[in-house]
DNA sequence: CGCCGGTATTCAGCATTACTATGTACCGGT
DNA sequence: ACCGGTACATAGTAATGCTGAATACCGGCG
């Protein structure tokens, strides 16, 4: 992937899986390969799975192992509230980055 | 700053600073003042510096030296053509995320 | 004259996060 | 019994922003 979209999802990748979830509970094999389909064509495997640590970690989901019929069970997480308030600040945060930018974009340079 | 926002600008601080060396020269000390104007409030000195150092190095930009009379001489950066290649790119992977972003913030969560 | 505040740049050390690469494990079909 | 697809996990690396401090130049004030 280029180094400059890998740069730019530091920070976001994780507020696009709390949003997958805020959709519904999934689990890290289904989040990597709607990701590929979305045309985020090169997010590794690995890189999904330690950010479900990490939030998991941080009390934003809850997980439940589900059996599968394909292969090893499948831990499926769900956004709890806080998760949903983590959620509403990165899309504050969000907001503010892009109107920041759109306005660059238009040519609102520094006066 | 929120760790959020930390994280999230990574990546997008060399576009914007990009963004608005496209609009005109400008230097660290002048850059750094217009970041907290617009509402990034706690972008440090030292981080804009860096960045300045690595997009210099990275060829992106002409440096010149030039006298104040406030203080230490000034480097003012200017953009040149490949900084503005990086730039158009830069706009390019913007336009991709927050295209994603939109949608999935209006519900287009996965089927 | 010496000190202070504002201008202006630089650097060392730390934390976070994404990537690469690899390993483990479970299952059904041939 | 093996293979391919499903599913999760981890060790090590690189990039980037932050903190905190140091350096330096200048004018004005006491």
């Amino acid at each position: 992937m280029g180094r400059q979209l890998t740069e730019m999802l530091k920070g976001t990748l994780e507020g696009i899986v709390l949003a997958i979830l805020s959709g519904r509970p999934a689990y890290g094999y289904e989040i990597t390969a709607w990701l590929r389909d979305q045309g985020f064509s090169e997010i590794a495997e690995g890189t999904v799975y330690a950010l479900l640590v990490r939030i998991e970690q941080r009390g934003l989901v809850d997980v439940e192992k589900v059996p599968s019929e394909k292969g090893p069970p499948r831990k499926v997480y769900t956004l709890n509230a806080q998760g949903r308030e983590t959620l509403d600040e990165f899309w504050r945060n969000w907001s503010f980055l892009a109107e920041r930018l759109d306005q660059l974009r238009e040519g609102g340079h520094p006066s």
